[in-house]
RNA sequence: GCUCCGGUGGUGUAGCCUGGACAAACAUAACGGCCUUUCGAGCCGUUGAUCCCGGGUUCAAAUCCCGGCCGGAGCACCA
């Protein structure tokens, strides 16, 4: 921290993809990071490989969207796409300087020397020779694959992956943001090495999976004599159940196995954000698994429990009758009105009120399937809000009538206490659930005067996310 | 080829660096109770771990050292 007059952190991503939940860890504990020191939190894509992992336009967007939401909003924002004559620069200079060398091996021929720590015929030819192959390279002479320049390191290294890094190659699919202005890129070791320097970051917080490449950065600033930033690494995170892989998404998406990088079967932000699941409650999650070196492994229940915290208090509740099925209820002298809150800790928000209103003693309700499966003739229930029943007969129609007794009673007697709608009153709407499936069922109409992308509670269903109220699309988060 | 990490209640993690108040924490699950109204939310509580095995150091080890077993991850013209 003494090394540096400010705190400069940095999140790059390839925009081959949206964020995922792994990539939160990095971005909340820099952006944290950053703001604990009044610092400067960066974002730089990392757009550099228009050949394997080529970005994809929308992506830039996409991602700042994700930090907005995060609450990790960049103070500066680069796109090393704009920034290759930079790295030409650096090239020409590293190879003027004899700290690298082009190289024009078969890729083989290569490995099978680098393996036994042997040097290529190319490493030790004069600079001049390096220079004019460096200009080959930018002018065409070596298609994909020819020539690659390589930052001398040190050919004994234990570990082979660091002897003698490429650095830049010849990539020549169009890139979405340059086109095929450039036909040389610099390999991510490269770029992201200058970068860090360049934008004076002081401390890189990345995943454990880039240890290796600390290592060969290294080299690379010895040679410059520059200083490198403080590093952490922390470990990868996993989801118990939802995929993170940006490559196995996008094949899904592509079989149409995944409606999109939204999918609830995804762990993507986007995905979590549309089931509804909260920035304040990732963030919480984060924090609390810290910047350790360890791998953690998320549970859903976990991410379920602590999102919980944060909308239970928000969430109006509301009925959906899924798969509903008849329920008529008989000997009904009265009509009733059930007055059920918004939310039992809010009485100020107001009361949901259901009509049932009998002919010659009869009312049809809704119900769920689940509970009118469960059903037994001579079994009492309480319907939440209305008044206790008794079931008279479940075939050929599900038959109840009233019995005596509130809510009290009920609970007193164990009676199960159950959802319900009057017929003809709820709204056609459906759940998407996190498996994908789709739930069909009915809402009370008042849940329609919620705004879609708010939080409701479906009383014994569970938390879910609106997604549009014309046709009543809801997303499933959790119990 | 090289490197890294982990093994703690049913599950997911914290604690280990800086040994002692750890008769082990948090969340979740299960179970029970409460709630003028959610048998699935909320609130309260209960159950549940010989801290992978063996040895060593120490007055004292989940924590340090050695050995073993098991599991996971990463890198090599992707980022």
């Amino acid at each position: 921290m003494d090394r540096f007059d400010e705190v400069r952190t940095r999140f790059a991503p390839n925009p081959d993809g949206p964020l995922h939940l792994g990539n939160a860890r990095p971005v909340i504990l820099c952006h944290e990071y950053a703001k604990m020191y009044d610092g400067t939190f960066i974002l730089r894509y990392e757009d550099t490989s228009p050949d394997v992992k080529a970005p994809i336009p929308e992506m830039y967007e996409a991602i700042m969207e994700d930090l907005k939401w995060l609450g990790a909003e960049p103070d500066e924002v680069y796109y090393q796409s704009d920034r290759l004559e930079l790295y030409y620069r650096y090239a020409r200079m590293l190879l003027e300087m004899g700290a690298a060398y082009v190289c024009t091996c078969p890729p083989e021929r290569f490995r099978e020397l680098y393996m036994r720590g042997e040097p290529c015929p190319c490493r030790d030819l004069p600079p001049e020779i390096h220079l004019d192959r460096w200009e080959g390279m930018l002018g065409g002479l070596y298609r994909k694959g020819e020539a690659v320049v390589r930052i001398k390191t040190d050919l004994k290294h234990p570990n082979p992956a660091v002897r003698d890094w490429p650095a830049l190659r010849v990539a020549t699919a169009p890139h979405p943001r340059v086109g095929t202005r450039y036909r040389v890129w610099p390999l991510y070791n490269f770029s992201c090495a200058i970068d860090d320097h360049e934008m004076r970051v002081s401390h890189i917080i990345r995943g454990k999976e880039h240890e290796v490449n600390t290592v060969r950065q290294r080299y690379l600033y010895n040679h410059l004599g520059w200083e490198y930033p403080e590093v952490l690494s922390v470990g990868r995170l996993s989801l118990e159940a939802g995929v993170l892989s940006k490559s196995k998404i996008r094949a899904g998406i592509e079989a149409g196995t995944y409606m999109g990088w939204d999918d609830p079967r995804l762990g993507t932000l986007m995905a979590l954000r549309r089931r509804g699941i909260q920035p304040e409650a990732i963030r919480m999650l984060m924090l609390e698994i810290g910047p350790k070196g360890v791998e953690a492994r998320i549970s859903w229940d976990n991410i379920a429990a602590l999102n919980r915290r944060v909308v239970e208090p928000r969430a109006n509740r509301y009925f959906f009758i899924e798969n509903p099925k008849p329920l008529r209820i008989v000997g009904l002298d009265k009509s009733l009105e059930a007055r059920l809150p918004l939310h039992p800790d809010h009485p100020e928000r107001g009361v949901r009120r259901l009509r049932v209103e009998p002919k010659d003693g009869v009312v049809e309700l809704q119900i769920a399937e689940r509970d009118a499966e469960r059903l037994r003739p001579g079994e009492k229930v309480r319907l939440m809000g209305l008044m206790n029943i008794e079931v008279r007969e479940t075939e050929p129609n599900l038959e109840a009538e009233p019995i005596p007794g509130d809510h009290l009673e009920a609970r007193r007697m164990g009676l199960a206490f159950i959802h319900w709608l009057p017929k003809g009153l709820g709204v056609e709407a459906e759940v998407v659930m996190p498996d994908a499936s789709r739930i069909k069922g009915l809402v009370e109409p008042l849940c329609l005067k919620e705004e879609a992308g708010s939080i409701v509670q479906f009383e014994r269903f569970g938390f879910a996310r609106i997604d549009s109220l014309k046709p009543f699309v809801a997303y499933y988060a959790h119990r």
